[in-house]
DNA sequence: GTGAAAGCGCTAACAT
DNA sequence: ATGTTAGCGCTTTCAC
């Protein structure tokens, strides 16, 4: 058991001193009127001492914090982990702190987590909402509180806040484009269970790139599973049984395109020459199989800048917006189309 | 710009029942004595006037936050947004929040968290130190805040903190000796080019595995390269051009094991026939290559309830440890071996 | 250019 | 079982 350490406050560097804790705190935060030799004499002093300014006190004296909140459903995919870590990157650049919250796709936790975060005042939320979220409203207690959020990728359905998503339905429409343009005629669609508008938004482009090139929507061709990669592959192993199999398919997760290409492979099936098969995501993971996956690029960099853009304008304007900003997605042509 | 919305505060709820404050504290906190009834009336008043506790003022209060910090040198490689992900997920059921930090690998960025990490007063710390890291001791200063921290994987190497790793010596000397078993003869070794004591000790166990089976340890089979997938690929190159091949690759990085897969089919160099690969992390993406990429799992969860377990010791004892533990890797034995 | 006073929301310690 | 007092470290406002 240690002796506690009071920690040097502006006090203890004026009592050095003999001057005003005051014009310490002015000094320290170059704002106020004295002179310059004051100030640099009292920044040099508080060196020594090591003083380290208490930010518990100085956001409650000033009602918030220097915070921005971050909520996922889940840290280790790879879209979540890039998104976060270029986003930590940019609002450490700006002088903000990231706190980051897991929701584990549960909306109850996401509940709690919003809570918890109002205690903080946290400047700002970003969040993408877990598997439930979609009908439910409990983000609107962030509205009451004047904090400024913004959601992207994965938003509730009648959100009234910010948004920032890539254009899913242009996305998914491109995807089908090519691979039809490359001579295939059956093309699947993977997706998940989730109900989320982005899901919705690629089977929308899946079922428009069809429709404009004169081919029909089968039913059959269109199958939902889970998140990852063994997903992809028990899912393929069904479509692969039909009668008439597809010649393409378009995974709305990288993973699950893997998954599709592994069970391909697997049972002798050619990529791309008898099935070919594009993700969504730019896993890096694309890179590792062979053929490398092709894949619908979200372009995290640009989400994070459009994030910050929506989320800042807000900080700073002291409003509320209700925005939306779409990204133009990008495919990246790999070996499996 | 919109008017300003006073949050609801413990004398809102007191003025509201005519008792005072600190009674509504109390009732908060379930301290004190009071009448169960008037707890609940309390509670039930606090909860309809949408009064959310003020965490900044608690913690403000009370000198500390409730807050753990956890920095890395960069959240997008699977190891890291693994190991945060578990971190995040036990830290929430402990009733901690997390802050996460990026040092980008710079340890100047590094020494700029540290500070601000102070002066949130954070609870514990849990960080994995930056390439340069290896001399350096910035971290000291957390010894004299008495704030407890917990290096994991990589640590300076004269630290005088609580630290977790895998036994790295271990998992390669196991690695290399599993290889030797198949058959092999030449097994070569990729390393990156950071000096932390985790790649030496892979290094040694290497070096230890080989002498024990009356193997030479030769200089041309030992590479060092960068930390990606194109590192491994490269370096693998500048080893298969040997006037006498390795039969054998251990790469301490899975990303980098891949790397090596992917120049020897691209070679028609079979796996594992003509060459065994194994890496360490048990990364998901070595399971969509082919082959799948035999590999030291590093056990993120038994790393993370270590972690805990040193990190909440000191927080609870209000004392700082001086503990290292190990945790023993295991082998995950897939098809490239 | 500097000092003094006041208060943010909360809780520990001491009343009653 | 409840109330009163005081103060955490900082910054805004007003005074000199």
């Amino acid at each position: 058991m240690s002796e506690n350490i009071k920690p040097v406050t502006i006090k203890d560097v004026a009592k050095e001193l003999g001057i005003h804790h005051v014009t310490v705190s002015r000094a320290l935060r170059n704002t106020g009127s004295l002179k310059a030799e004051t100030r640099e004499l009292i920044k040099k002093t508080a060196n020594e001492l090591g003083y380290k300014p208490n930010r518990l006190a100085r956001n409650f004296r000033n009602k918030k914090s220097d915070v921005l909140a971050v909520v996922v459903p889940d840290l280790r995919p790879y879209f979540f982990s890039k998104y976060i870590s270029d986003f930590i990157e940019v609002a450490q650049k700006e002088g903000y702190s990231v706190m980051i919250f897991q929701s584990s796709e549960k909306a109850d936790l996401e509940k709690e987590i919003i809570d918890s975060l109002i205690g903080y005042r946290v400047m700002g939320v970003v969040a993408s909402v877990a598997k439930d979220t979609v009908h439910e409203n409990h983000f609107d207690v962030l509205k009451q509180e004047q904090i400024p959020y913004v959601f992207f990728d994965r938003a509730p359905e009648q959100t009234k806040a910010s948004q920032i998503l890539v254009n899913n339905f242009q996305g998914a429409y491109d995807a089908v484009t090519a691979m039809l343009k490359s001579g295939k005629k059956r093309i699947a669609y993977i997706s998940t269970n989730y109900e989320h508008k982005i899901f919705q938004d690629r089977l929308l482009g899946y079922k428009q790139a069809l429709k404009d090139n004169g081919l029909p929507y089968l039913e059959e061709l269109v199958v939902k599973g889970g998140f990852f990669m063994k997903d992809g592959f028990d899912v393929t192993k069904t479509l692969m049984a039909l009668k008439e199999k597809p010649d393409g398919i378009l995974a709305v997760r990288d993973e699950i395109g893997i998954g599709a290409i592994k069970y391909l492979k697997e049972n002798g099936i050619r990529i791309p020459e008898d099935v070919a098969v594009i993700g969504f995501d730019n896993d890096p993971m694309g890179v590792a199989c062979e053929p490398e996956l092709t894949t619908v690029d979200q372009s995290v960099p640009s989400m994070v800048e459009g994030t910050f853009d929506l989320l800042l304008r807000q900080i700073k304007n002291n409003s509320l917006n209700f925005e939306k900003k779409l990204i133009e997605p990008k495919i990246i042509f790999r070996g499996s189309v």
